[in-house]
DNA sequence: CGGCCGGTTGATCTCAGTCAATGCGTGTGG
DNA sequence: CCACACGCATTGACTGAGATCAACCGGCCG
């Protein structure tokens, strides 16, 4: 891992995801004793961040940005096993190595504390335990989310379920209709969706001849009414 | 939920998973404390645990038996998320409802917490919380692997990595060749991964054919040389 | 201007799904 | 004790969704 060194530092107070990451439980004291510990790494897009297996002594929370999990297979296959949005971490307490690949998809800012006195801070810390705990958990329930979507949704349904999950997750609450931008490029929402990239491709035409959505550049997607978009994800519930 | 009334306490001492479930970390007057509020309560196989949505104030380890988490659309499709083998817990600190549905698929004896009295003890029981945090990620990255499984493995990678991924979890350590006992029907084999039944019965007649494994009925598997199983399954690592 | 990269579109193929029949083991009732 | 039915698994014939192979388009950069 090539983490290091440390940048500026921002005070928390100011941080966009201070109410939202790893740190969001901690009182003002805890605060400080982050504080002391963090330092901030920009990460260029493209960027790999750690490979699977690799070395890797950092906690990292994610500010700005986004950023992807990968497994592969070594004939080439490759499927996208999470997506890292703004107060998300990397990295894990009490394991050394990277489970997978981590890569940067746009330029990204990350909180970062070295390993060693991280664990340290965390055993004295319930409530940096308690919070990092409620996120593995949640995690764990999008990657079961994740598996129904992958093992019983048509093509058509995953392409929408994909952009319903962007949009949810930047929720900028229109009052009907709403639009989002696709960090993505097609073959990482192929690799995300078990699909190759003419089926991406194929479907989201698909959804735009049908009115269903509407696209700005190859990037930006509007979706004039996301409960018609829901009913063809195949969605049940919440 | 129907988990309410204590029957028989064991001691933990001789608990069959008193060194991998949740308590593992703990020390002796931990166990103690845990003993006080712990009860088992049996369930008979096909018995449904939770239900999606429902209500679930408790935590529980699984001390024997099997039981699945599965995640379902409402026109029937159903995809299996989750493989609950002994020391395994369900119910999730911190959080009301069930977010899978949950069924025993052999009998199983469960070794149960009340929610409330369950979050006090954690609270002030770093062991404890490590050693969840560590369950919740270790269950991450299998939920990854299986993501993989499900996006980007054929038919057979996917028939062979399940025997292989039982094999493991039963760990009985023949010196080549190896045999396993499916807890699973076929039909949640198939929901497990991905596809129905047909093809699950296909593929598993196919790897027969070719000398890859031999059936003792419909539910025992013998594994001649699981090394070549893992090739079959798509394997590049451990 | 030309090459490259990312995306789209088209033609064809194939793996797994669907529909349907059959086999097999177990438990139930006559 | 046998007959039957029911649930689970296997096998076969056919179909179709999505993969593969291939051409093409448009923007960007050297």
């Amino acid at each position: 891992m090539r983490l290091e060194s440390s940048d500026l530092k921002i005070d928390c107070t100011f941080c966009p995801i201070r109410h939202s990451a790893i740190c969001s439980r901690c009182e003002e004291d805890e605060l400080v004793e982050l504080n002391a510990i963090k330092f901030y790494k920009p990460i260029p897009a493209g960027q790999t961040i750690a490979i699977r297996g690799d070395r890797l002594d950092i906690i990292a929370s994610i500010v700005s940005g986004v950023a992807t999990l990968t497994r592969a297979i070594d004939d080439g296959r490759t499927q996208v096993t999470g997506l890292l949005l703004p107060s998300d971490y990397i990295g894990r307490p009490g394991r050394d190595t990277a489970p997978h690949d981590i890569t940067a998809v746009t330029d990204l800012t990350l909180c970062c504390f070295h390993k060693r006195p991280f664990e340290e801070l965390l055993a004295r810390t319930p409530h940096l335990h308690e919070r990092m705990l409620e996120m593995a958990l949640d995690e764990l329930d999008a990657a079961h989310e994740w598996m129904l979507l992958l093992g019983r949704k048509s093509a058509r349904e995953k392409i929408a379920s994909l952009l319903l999950l962007i949009l949810r997750r930047s929720h900028i609450a229109g009052d009907g209709s709403a639009s989002i931008e696709l960090p993505l490029s097609r073959e990482s929402i192929a690799n995300y969706l078990g699909l190759t990239i003419e089926t991406v491709s194929r479907q989201i035409t698909a959804l735009r001849k049908e009115g269903l959505i509407a696209l700005e550049g190859t990037r930006k997607v509007v979706i004039p009414d996301p409960d018609a978009l829901a009913a063809e994800a195949g969605e049940t519930d919440a």
